[in-house]
RNA sequence: GGCGAGUUGGCGGAGUGGUUACGCAGCGGAUUGCAAAUCCGUGUACAGGAGUUCGAUUCUCCUACUCGCCUCCA
């Protein structure tokens, strides 16, 4: 069995990766805020760990991984956001407005998300829908001593837990020391964090033993990963920016509430993209969104490449230019696929999804093993590319199954988006006609040597956004990416 | 202030104690009516300094710079 070493922040070293049960496989990556659009560093996660979740099936077998990643549907973010809509005029009382702000942002999610070619995990538990566990969760911190109710809270008792800060490799003095915010009073160490706090009468809020109130943001992670993947698990994902405090204080109330595991084994931390250098976050106001990008034009592969093109543990920008290279390699990737001895139906893709002959490469799958190195993958890919187009069919077939490891063209739709035309444009214009009469021009001045109206015909088809290839026997037209119908109607 | 990560050719971006990826762009050539596509050839870079070593871009230390976390954040 292929042997995958990933980065473990917890040893901040590359290790080999040994599943607790290799029969059942278990990540648990944290997942969004749900009160807006995600946006690009929002997606980067997302992307890493779906090749993640794609090698571990890959490895252990599709029905021996279980992925779940959470929607956070409780936090003051989605509240203030529901409070504002209200002054804008919104009518509904905040519990309804906040429903249907979370319900809409996890469908736009779910949409953004489908178009990176991610897959969807097995389970996207809400935070809300698990209140009940985090109350126990709590309740048993009490019990134990690691946690401590006041004046409506229940905070974390950070002494109580001496590895607190081992994963982010801090300790509770030098972060007191550093601190820059002010301590309530009803803490007993200024480090301790929140499981629950108390809700106005409009704010969402579950009874509990210590009053109406809500969950603090931590505790939903331990408590829905715990449900859904059992006291220890093999591995946690989530954003650098999680590493402190979210993940430290994550660690901290799963092994005190279950001392006798270790919670998780394996913790992966994936870097920011950044806009000229600088981290994209909603605080600074610099970020946009998948959707912008989708809406730009640019293909959800294309983002996908991009974000592979860089090792997950290094920052990343996003450039016009990158994403023209990567679109640039996915025309000629599913080029080679199109002119290849393949043939693309829906049928076919159904069975070259299992067949083995059409299993990724292993110099692909070795390279996704070492830690995920996505952007030597996509070098073996070329290589694999080359020896397609000089005919090796080996090659090509282990060129389809190494791109969909990598979650590229897995459907008809996204191979001809990128091989070829697309077949509604292709029928609603003329393209058959004109390439006939640009044909039909050419043969005619090779005989008597006058290229010019074949010149002005593939001037103004080229101006029109169509690709003109030429080979000696055929002309072939197809709609590039500044397709203008437009222009074509002039040319009829 | 504390903690952590990084600095590779024109650009992007892997990797390695000695033979120096890969892609894009560029240049030269083949092919083509001209193009496109394709093919062939072409580039000796690893922030600075000191050390370890027969030998360092790769290991150690220092310096500079960049970035992240310490506050909600993927």
């Amino acid at each position: 069995m292929t042997e995958i070493r990933l980065h473990n922040s917890r040893t901040r070293r590359k290790e080999p990766f040994a599943p607790i049960d290799a029969e059942n496989v278990r990540m648990y990556v944290c997942g969004p805020t749900v009160y807006d659009r995600a946006h690009l560093g929002n997606a980067r996660p997302v992307v890493v760990f779906d090749v993640l979740y794609r090698l571990l099936r890959h490895v252990y077998g599709e029905a021996h991984v279980t992925y779940v990643r959470n929607f956070t549907d409780v936090d003051d973010k989605i509240n203030a956001r529901a409070r504002a809509m209200q002054e804008a005029g919104d009518a509904r009382s905040l519990n309804d407005i906040i429903r249907a702000l979370t319900d809409e942002t996890i469908d736009w999610y779910h949409a953004d998300m489908d178009a990176l070619g991610a897959l969807r995990p097995d389970h996207e538990p809400r935070a809300t829908e698990f209140i009940v566990q985090m109350v126990a969760m709590i309740e048993g911190l009490i019990a134990k001593g690691h946690a401590y109710a006041a004046e409506g809270h229940v905070l974390f008792d950070v002494r109580s837990y001496p590895d607190y800060g081992k994963l982010s490799g801090r300790s509770v003095d030098d972060m007191i020391a550093g601190a820059r915010v002010e301590v309530a009073p009803y803490k007993r160490d200024p480090m301790d964090f929140v499981l629950w706090k108390p809700s106005s009468a409009e704010e969402p809020g579950w009874d509990s033993p210590w009053g109406r109130g809500r969950p603090g943001w931590h505790i939903e992670c331990s408590a829905m990963s715990h449900e859904l993947l059992g006291p220890a698990f093999d591995i946690h994902g989530g954003g650098i920016d999680l590493q402190f405090p979210h993940h430290e204080n994550e660690i901290a109330q799963s092994c005190c509430a279950h001392p006798e595991a270790d919670f998780a084994n394996f913790w992966l931390h994936n870097e920011m993209v950044q806009v000229e250098g600088k981290k994209m976050s909603k605080s600074l106001g610099n970020f946009f969104t998948v959707r912008d990008l989708l809406d730009q034009g640019w293909p959800g592969e294309v983002i996908r490449f991009v974000m592979l093109s860089t090792h997950y543990r290094k920052p990343m920008d996003w450039t016009e230019e990158k994403a023209r290279e990567a679109s640039e390699k996915l025309r000629s990737y599913a080029r080679v696929l199109l002119t290849s001895h393949l043939s693309f139906t829906e049928s076919n893709f159904a069975l070259y999804r299992k067949h083995e002959a059409y299993k990724p490469d292993s110099s692909v799958v070795a390279a996704l093993s070492d830690d995920l190195n996505s952007h030597l993958a996509i070098t073996h890919v070329d290589a694999l590319v080359k020896r397609a187009k000089a005919g090796d069919t080996l090659a090509t077939n282990s060129l389809l199954g190494s791109l969909m490891l990598l979650g590229f063209f897995e459907d008809l739709a996204s191979i001809a988006r990128f091989g070829g035309p697309e077949a509604t444009l292709m029928d609603e214009y003329p393209f058959e006609e004109l390439a006939s009469r640009l044909s039909l021009l050419r043969k005619g001045a090779m005989q008597n040597k006058d290229f010019t109206a074949v010149d002005d015909l593939k001037r103004a088809l080229l101006e029109a956004g169509v690709e003109v290839r030429m080979s000696k026997t055929d002309v072939s037209l197809s709609p590039g990416p500044n397709f203008d119908p437009a222009k074509l109607e002039e040319l009829k």
